[in-house]
DNA sequence: TCGGATTGTTGGTCGCGGTCCAAGTTTAGG
DNA sequence: CCTAAACTTGGACCGCGACCAACAATCCGA
């Protein structure tokens, strides 16, 4: 615990390792048809090894998101003023900062071949994380339960739709966040009162 | 292909049975604790027959709730005037006509034990399968993709966390539309117009 | 220089969910 | 009575994910 790397065996693998064997293989076989043993195969390294990086196939393909997920939350505690405007904002800031990453992969599979349930599982299973993470901030703004994950869920939902709107236009020809705005709105007035124009 | 029913053995191992014997052991042990096998050991039923009655092993939990998801579809296929507020409209019937069944006991395991990711993703699956049956029929309806899937997840967020808060408040204590009426009313101005004020 | 202590990697086993299939059994109907 | 349809059964198979005891590489202090 010194400061960087205390002793002991260096890492001979990589999340970005198994995340770039994978990503190959997907777009090679797609993701149902492809095992986690041959995404170790090609990267290198044990299968057990595959499990001290994920806790899960599907992460190879959300990381990006599931690191944002996190980030969101850390911002979310610290949690000032009107709990529902902090969460909107905060979701604004989640979509400008995530990449075009290994995210849209999960959804141009989903155009490519018809999305495997295993897919759309994973997506929902995001959808959920999100929801959980603001309704617990609204909570702790002293929503009721019931209306924290109405609402956690209304919000989860609509970036949600966002990223998968935005990857299968390919990301680069449109903003994420643009396409979030335009998520929001279909939410009506409960979102736009917290937005002062995004423009 | 006479009438009803062609010739062939009768299907002698109900889903009913399954359903029960699932219950118990549930109940005794927990949703996780409990394997496949288990259940049709105690139905006096072979593994394989298992998966002619359930896809998965979660559906023992949600069979009633997934059959109003399908009554739901096809209400929602004949739509006929505003979808959205169709969308709606089926929905609060959805709430009317599911009974306090075995969906409840899901909710109440996760009250019990800190809720397995199991159920969590069961749960949040039917979440999906509502969203993307109501964005299909506002989409139907004349709505852009991303804004159907929106207000879809908006609606089967408000439903589920209804469904989830009645189940947990136990059922018979409250009334599930009552739940959904207060679970909408968080989203906001969305739905509001919607309703000419429920009763 | 040597021996821990620490950190990663490996192979193996295990249980479970879910799929598939070939064979057997019960029924309706000609 | 025979056949064809509907259903059940056992078994094999695969992949995910958990777990664990051994092994390998590195750092650090004596």
């Amino acid at each position: 615990m010194t400061t960087t790397r205390g002793a002991g065996r260096p890492r001979a693998a990589s999340r970005a390792l198994l995340e770039e064997a994978a990503c190959e293989l997907f777009l090679e076989q797609g993701y149902a048809a492809t095992s986690v043993a041959e995404v170790t195969m090609r990267a290198g390294v044990s299968r057990s090894t595959f499990f001290n990086y994920f806790d899960t196939k599907s992460d190879l393909l959300w990381s990006a998101f599931d690191e944002q997920v996190v980030a969101l939350a850390a911002r979310l505690v610290a949690g000032n003023g009107d709990a529902a405007a902090a969460a909107v904002r905060e979701l604004r800031v989640f979509a400008a900062d995530l990449g075009p990453d290994s995210v849209a992969l999960a959804f141009s599979q989903e155009a490519a071949m018809g999305l495997g349930e295993d897919l759309r599982l994973a997506a929902v299973r995001r959808l959920a994380d999100v929801r959980d993470v603001v309704a617990s901030s609204l909570r702790a703004g002293g929503a009721g339960a019931l209306a924290a994950e109405v609402t956690g869920a209304a919000l989860a939902g609509a970036l949600l739709a966002a990223v998968r709107s935005w990857s299968l236009r390919g990301p680069g020809r449109v903003a994420l966040p643009d396409v979030l705005e335009e998520a929001l709105s279909a939410l009506g007035p409960l979102v736009r009162p917290a937005s002062p124009a995004p423009r």
